[in-house]
DNA sequence: TCCAATTAGTGGCATATGCCATCTTTCGGA
DNA sequence: TCCGAAAGATGGCATATGCCACTAATTGGA
């Protein structure tokens, strides 16, 4: 009868998001393994591509990602030449990105393994059911959360 | 007419994945950050205290993680006393974990903020709704998915 | 009994993410 | 026009995760 046995623990939801997305990690990693690309570096550089010159905070809210963090992250694909930054001509705060071409050439070679990945995934958990996951997912995602106590003041 | 159009683009599943991942982690975090703990260090914790005295090798199992990332994450709660490691009596290859009396009291003081965003979580979604995914992601976490190529060999 | 294969962890290295402090560039008034 | 507030990014620091190479203990035969 300890806190285990209550109804709702072992139950968060956060930890089982997590622990869920571990393991498809790897998955999408292993796939994309043979292009030297992570998942995450495969999906930022697919966001840039998508996004015509998107400005840093753009992407940062795309993905819901920390701006520094997309900052650090960003830094291995610059340094491969994978993408390349720009000031904007009327902002000068504004940062933009692009996709080299050796970063573009990478994206065509990595949506190949990855598509291989995204179909062995529908192919086990049916291609409906994946689409409601990730309905699910963004719905979560755009969930307007917030701590009770973080001021609603002022 | 780019890639981006195709159906199926810009929707990779890991990618959705990660994105709720990184908005519920902020979410939890922040309910958390009073106690000091990240939601991470939280779920550790909590399964350390059900898992009775378990084993590295059980508890990376059961979250689906690295044995070597499950050592990097568990040291940081080392060095703040809230857990201890100990090698098992019949094999000392094996390395136990278990809660020091500062880390239960530490793990029954987040429990309380883990609570909280929990049910600020639910109210949101649903219980139901919130159950429903739960079981979702539990079923991509146990999905034997491997890549094409990967030695089906021996 | 002794060695090869297996099992459990560790340490080093690299990426993934966040927060906070700080800097630069803009923007809005007074 | 000048200054303080706001916006966009960077750098430092810390945790989160993985892979690989390597070490220590066990286990299974020969």
């Amino acid at each position: 009868m300890t806190e285990a046995q209550q109804p709702g623990f072992s139950r968060c939801n956060n930890a089982t998001l997590r622990r869920a997305a571990r393991r498809l990690g790897r998955f999408y990693d292993d796939a994309l393994a043979p292009s030297g690309l992570k998942g995450t570096q495969f999906g930022l550089l697919f966001q840039i591509h998508v996004g015509g010159e998107p400005a840093m905070g753009a992407i940062a809210d795309a993905l819901i990602m920390d701006l520094s963090a997309l900052g650090h992250t960003l830094k291995p694909l610059i340094r491969d030449g994978y993408v390349e930054t720009f000031a904007d001509k009327d902002d000068r705060r504004i940062k933009r990105i692009r996709l080299t071409p050796q970063g573009q050439a990478k994206l065509d070679e990595a949506i190949k393994l990855w598509s291989a990945a995204q179909r062995q995934f529908e192919d086990k958990v049916g291609a409906e059911q994946a689409a409601h996951l990730r309905a699910a997912l963004d719905a979560v995602a755009d969930l307007d959360l917030e701590i009770a106590g973080a001021a609603p003041s002022s």
